[in-house]
RNA sequence: GGGCGGCUAGCUCAGUUGGUUAGAGCAUCUGGUUUACACCCAGAGGGUCGGCGGUUCGAGUCCGUCGCCGCCCA
């Protein structure tokens, strides 16, 4: 083995093998009990980000950890075609060439498309491989391919056919930017800093000041106002019934209409409306039947219907407008006014509500089975919490806007014939209407990309047709995602999955948190504050990386992290490459366990083992990933390395061969054990250890080895893995501290040999420690002798332990104030515990009403630090009289 | 406006049903060429668990309230 671990080559290494030999790719026939995970589809312009590489991270761990305990285990890769984010990028490189995708064409430029995801698309599947993923990807899939397109439009037309799905002129959020519809969803508010314009509209046969004020945030939709309306509560303004108003600049007369929705106390409690663009003003519009009048192209640039501002962009027309209006006397005023306002998620522009024509999914009937799923339990959330904001979402569901004006994607599978009025949806592509004409045009939209990755869960198995993958692998197992996406996908899955396959998609949803930076914001590319995970492969190793990203990832918490968090993932690597260096460097291991053989520090260790297995199938059970890091970590690093191969040293060194032998064999057994429980977390290097240890059989990979079981109850008690050997493990540990801390306190070099005089606890622990003083002796580096009669014969430094009290006699050494200080720092200490252990065994209440085990815990915790500081008290005690 | 999360050592965070002397990693200090490892070892220092009030024999943990920080929904 190399003296220093080289992680790069051994990781592309093992991924190229592990493809190599088909470890990914799984069988629907094959036996064991079903397990899948589908994986949230990233875009397919996307490059990875430290975000996937946490999520990725933890299916990897799930997926791999099944696969030993002899799950039938499949991981389904694949990207979203992402119809906006795509779409923008080749435009973008279009317009470099000094081209639109209009003069281009609608083929043309989805071919266009394609290529560009064809050389560009898929850098995100490559990256996924650097992590050490274990994804099946002879399963990966695109939502744009055949099969999963081919369920889009099934679906599409089966909601259709059920009348789930319609056609309609409604406000919906419109991007000019994009120039296409959004979905509520995609719609982020943010708060800005505005105005509130107050603008006279004079009374229709008024003289100079009669006039009546409304109050706006957006004025330049004032060409689109149709009435103005009042609360008919309102007694301000009872006097204004049957009158008209006059339109600012356009000079169009305007109803006074009372509507019960304005709110008299917003502004002057009168408000302009303007049903093309606005909701709320929409729904009133409907009311009272008025026609909308539409200002704005689509661009976001002002219409014929704008008069003088016809050709301005809409922020322009604001600011012209405005002046005139101030110019004509017509400014009331203008107010500071705080609100929130919409802005596309991708192209952050203000979104313009819009009035359009644009198809819909009802809701409500998808919204009631996905909550009961929920309810009954067949899905649950962890953590438990979002439980509440998936009901409230569902509780206050909208119709989902799935209709947009892009190229890219899923079209809409709907024709109309011209001549005869027809609309119809085709499964096939028509040649003519049903009723015969061939003047028919199919719907220019495409569908909302999580319009198909809604479906991800059963389409990515081929769905509609009833695959065996489909058969064996749907439900999937657990979903791992971040809580952004919970209604977008999430949520609409569990629709999607209820409604077609009439099966929860998943059972369990593990929501993980966001990834920030150490000031905690977001890791954002715009920003410059994001880790690139490839840097930190290239630097540090993949292992590194998971190790760190999960260690550092409490369940369901944010995680901040900086660049130099990924050592401690590095650190580790390199302590196990040693430690299994070490055991290489014993020789061959033969033979195996003997409950002959088996030292009192051999039954702490695999005691510990025992107790670690069952505490990481746990952790893993309950989504606890840092808890199962943790608990390795301690194992590998506390256990193994700082106690169990120190102990080991001397018995490795001893002539006794059979001794000798038995050590390693235990330790082969603990080591082994170890990387195959930390395999899911750091795939890479314990792989390449379980070869280079010899743990690996012909053909065999780690991966694809079992799970390492706990010890049954006949070997515990054929091995005597007893509590009271763990509690003499670890008072003998105690007095190696505190020998140790002697020697440190002293300044004793550590080459110099010295002296140490126990005085044991009680003759049984004396006996046992007797036996063991060798290897105690190589710990402490000094001479242990164990005299239960031991009196210090002057002033001699010694500390308490769980094991006795331990001195060590020698000349010349004794700082008498320096000792006393110390003692009296700790006995002053001990004296807080005790007094408050005290308190409360003397409280009436806490003996009658505690419970009887938790009191006798108290009484002998008590005892324990009674005795305590009473050899505390003795030790000053002759310190004080020799010194 | 409603909801959720966070506030524990200098920093980043664990602490699952209330019950041993509140833990880890990093950082700090001291010592170290111990035949695996300085990406290491041994030892040490460091916390009124955001404030106040309550429930309880007992609160970092439960309840109320206030204060910051962050997120989501309207």
């Amino acid at each position: 083995m190399e003296k220093k671990y080289d992680p790069n080559p051994v990781e592309q290494k093992w991924y190229a093998r592990w493809e190599e030999a088909n470890c990914f790719a799984a069988d629907p026939h094959a036996e064991g009990e079903p397990y899948s995970i589908v994986i949230p589809p990233p875009n397919v312009t996307g490059r990875l980000h430290i975000g996937h590489a946490l999520n990725n991270s933890i299916q990897d761990i799930l997926i791999r950890w099944k696969r030993m305990c002899g799950y039938n285990a499949v991981w389904i890769p694949g990207t979203d075609h992402a119809g906006i984010a795509t779409q923008s990028v080749v435009e973008r490189q279009l317009r470099e060439e000094g081209q639109t995708r209009r003069e281009m064409g609608r083929e043309a430029f989805v071919d266009r498309v394609w290529q560009w995801k064809e050389e560009y698309g898929n850098t995100i599947i490559k990256q996924l491989r650097s992590m050490g993923c274990s994804c099946d990807w002879s399963r990966e899939r695109f939502t744009m391919d055949d099969g999963l397109s081919e369920a889009v439009k099934e679906v599409f037309i089966q909601l259709y056919e059920r009348d789930l799905i319609y056609q309609g002129n409604y406000i919906i959020n419109w991007s000019p930017a994009l120039q296409t519809a959004l979905s509520d969803d995609e719609v982020e508010y943010e708060e800005v800093k505005g105005n509130l314009y107050h603008i006279r509209y004079p009374v229709e046969g008024g003289g100079k000041d009669d006039y009546i004020v409304v109050a706006t945030t957006r004025p330049e939709t004032l060409m689109g106002d149709v009435a103005v309306a009042v609360n008919p509560r309102d007694k301000r303004y009872s006097k204004l019934k049957g009158k008209k108003v006059i339109l600012p600049v356009i000079g169009r007369e305007l109803a006074v209409i009372e509507d019960d929705y304005v709110d008299p106390e917003f502004g002057t409690g009168i408000v302009k409306i303007t049903p093309a663009h606005d909701p709320n003003d929409f729904e009133m519009g409907n009311r009272h039947n008025l026609t909308p009048i539409n200002v704005m192209h689509p661009d976001g640039t002002m219409n014929e219907n704008a008069g003088p501002y016809e050709g301005m962009d809409r922020f322009e027309c604001r600011k012209k407008l405005l002046a005139d209006l101030d110019e004509q006397g017509l400014m009331e005023k203008i107010e500071e006014h705080v609100h929130q306002v919409g802005h596309c998620y991708r192209s952050k522009c203000v979104i313009e509500p819009r009035l359009s024509l644009q198809w819909f999914v009802k809701m409500e009937p998808l919204a009631k089975k996905a909550k009961q799923a929920v309810e009954e339990g067949k899905v649950k959330f962890v953590p438990e919490r979002w439980n509440k904001v998936y009901m409230n979402w569902m509780d206050n569901i909208r119709d989902w806007c799935i209709s947009r004006q892009l190229w890219w994607g899923h079209r809409i599978p709907i024709y109309y014939c011209d001549s005869t009025g027809e609309v119809w949806a085709s499964r096939d592509t028509p040649t003519a209407s049903p009723s015969g004409a061939t003047d028919i045009r199919q719907d220019e939209d495409v569908m909302d990309t999580w319009f198909s990755s809604w479906l991800w869960p059963f389409s990515v198995h081929g769905w509609p047709e009833q695959t065996d993958a489909l058969k064996t692998w749907y439900p999937s197992a657990t979903l791992v995602t971040a809580p952004d996406i919970i209604f977008f996908w999430v949520a609409r899955m569990v629709m999607a999955g209820t409604l077609f396959m009439d099966e929860v998609p998943f059972d369990t949803v593990y929501l993980h948190g966001v990834v920030r930076d150490k000031e905690g914001r977001k890791q954002s590319k715009s920003m410059g504050n994001s880790i690139d995970p490839l840097a930190v492969i290239d630097e540090f190793s993949a292992d590194a990386l998971r190790f760190s990203l999960i260690t550092l990832n409490a369940t369901g918490q944010d995680v901040r992290i900086g660049e130099n968090d990924f050592e401690m993932g590095r650190n580790y690597c390199t302590k196990i490459w040693n430690a299994a260096r070490f055991l290489q460097m014993q020789g061959e291991a033969v033979g195996d366990i003997d409950p002959e053989l088996l030292s009192t520090d051999d039954r702490h260790l695999l005691t510990r083992l025992h107790r670690t297995i069952r505490k990481v199938n746990e952790h893993l059970e309950n989504y606890r990933f840092n808890d199962y890091s943790h608990e390795l970590y301690s194992f590998i690093r506390g256990d193994y390395c700082d106690w169990y191969v120190e102990y080991a040293k001397e018995p490795l060194n001893s002539d006794d061969d059979a001794r000798k032998a038995h050590t390693l064999a235990v330790m082969h057994h603990a080591f082994k054990s170890a990387i195959a429980l930390l395999h899911p977390l750091m795939p890479f290097i314990t792989e390449e250890l379980w070869e280079a240890m010899g743990y690996r059989g012909e053909g065999d990979f780690l991966m694809k080895s079992a799970w390492p079981a706990t010890f049954d109850k006949d070997t515990r008690s054929l091995w005597k893995l007893t509590d009271e050997n763990m509690k003499y493990v670890d008072a003998k540990r105690d007095l190696i501290r505190v020998a140790r801390q002697l020697r440190a306190d002293y300044n004793i070099k550590p080459s110099q040999d010295i002296e140490f005089k126990v005085r044991p606890a009680n003759k049984g622990l004396g006996a046992l420690l007797l036996t063991e003083l060798q290897s105690i002796n190589r710990l402490v580096r000094g001479q242990v002798s164990v005299d239960a009669d031991y009196k210090p014969a002057g002033a001699v430094p010694g500390l308490v332990s769980k094991a006795g009290n331990v001195f060590m006699p020698a000349d010349d050494l004794i700082d008498v104030e320096a000792e006393v200080e110390r003692l009296d720092k700790q006995l002053t200490e001990l004296k807080g515990h005790i007094d408050r252990s005290h308190a409360r065994l003397s409280n009436h209440a806490f003996i009658s009403k505690a419970p009887e085990d938790v009191v006798a815990q108290h009484r002998a915790q008590q005892q324990e630090l009674i005795e305590k500081a009473d050899k505390i008290r003795a030790l000053l005690k002759s310190l004080k009289g020799k010194g």
